[in-house]
DNA sequence: TAGAAACGTGAGCGTTCCTCACATTTGCAA
DNA sequence: TTGCAAATGTGAGGAACGCTCACGTTTCTA
């Protein structure tokens, strides 16, 4: 149970600047995403991250710092393609109960993210027992939260600033929460607590916000 | 990011027979714990267990065939209390109105708890990224949800069975993963996840079966 | 009181993360 | 083109930590 939990900058320890090097940290970065999604990032050493590569241990250092900032830099790759996605889903959203409607979709498409891009479960699996990738998830959940309710000004929702922005994060707090237990059920009984969610979600925004 | 992830026996390698070593084991637990707690798990090394415990290396892996082992022990225990805290607040409930109830009074006890064993959050976080905790949570679930189910009975709910245990199933995921994602949260937003939650969780108990 | 079983010890082995001193390649000004 | 500086690349080896094992000590039992 090693975790690179240590205040630890996410950011490379150098920014690539010629292409060549560009293209290795994307090579690097590919072959990561790989090798976790089929061994887990436990059992994926640095050294086999650079063998598979193509690059030496030095190189691999050159731009990652350590190993967590490999897989935060993943991490905060696989958080943009879920914000992509909720937003696609909610930016045509035009009612309250088109927006219901909308969450319920969101559920499914985020679940089907995590089967879409394998290494996602591990790193999500990873992400509670790590500071720097709780803290990274936390600011992702925020901006969806931040999604959310202008999506419910804009379907006509009123209410102080506070209370909005609080019932946003819940609803969104708890989806990703939901859907990151789910991963760890077999498929069925997934579906079954995530269909269990949405009229749950649903109903509860209807009842707090229907005029 | 080293996880005790393997396939490994959670049980002690051996049983302490004699007063002395089960003292002694008691001692590493609660060391650990405090060690946990002050540092979170990764930080804790072996060594300062044996140290703080006053015990050698040799002894600790004498009853723990791995670090995971200890945290194994740990989870285990910290399991127990949060199914009798469960039971303890959902064995008088004689309605569906009181089961409502309780569930607001499980939330908030739930979260008291992480906050009484300070260890639990530590151990708690780290469990999605192991898959031996995963299982040991899996199966406490189980267990709260089987008495949710029970509770429901009692109070007058019917329907066929695997409907009643998937919805106790799903109330109890929910409920888990809610706390959990609370503890990672400043306290009062925490308490406004939960206050969320607890409308939540009871709306969707009374919609689902009230007369 | 002796022998067996349980218990206790810590030097050191193996694995893995990561560093660093040095080599190579690239970009660019003269 | 050439030559120098900056950027990039390398891999042997240092360091940390989990864990083992051969051997010493205490407790139990008859």
């Amino acid at each position: 149970m090693t975790t690179m939990t240590q205040a630890m900058p996410s950011q490379p320890r150098k920014l690539p600047s010629q292409q060549r090097s560009r293209e290795r940290v994307e090579r690097i970065l590919a072959v990561a995403g790989d090798l976790i999604a089929e061994r887990g990032s436990d059992a994926v050493k640095m050294s086999d991250i650079a063998d598979g590569a193509g690059v030496s241990i030095g190189s691999l250092y050159q731009y990652f710092p350590d190993k967590g900032a490999v897989i935060r830099t993943l991490a905060e790759r696989y958080n943009q393609i879920g914000r992509e996605c909720v937003e696609r889903i909610m930016v045509d959203v035009a009612s309250l109960d088109g927006l219901a409607e909308a969450l319920k979709v969101v559920v499914d498409e985020y679940y089907g993210m995590f089967q879409d891009y394998p290494a996602t479960r591990d790193i999500w699996s990873a992400t509670l027992a790590d500071k720097a990738l709780r803290d990274i998830d936390a600011e992702d959940t925020r901006a969806h939260a931040a999604f959310l309710e202008k999506v419910l000004r804009k379907v006509g929702v009123e209410g102080d600033g506070t209370e909005l922005t609080s019932y946003a994060l819940l609803v969104m707090y708890l989806l990703c929460a939901t859907v990151r237990l789910a991963i760890t059920l077999p498929d069925d009984e997934a579906r079954r607590v995530l269909d269990g969610y949405k009229v749950m979600a649903a109903r509860d925004l209807l009842a707090k916000f229907a005029a």
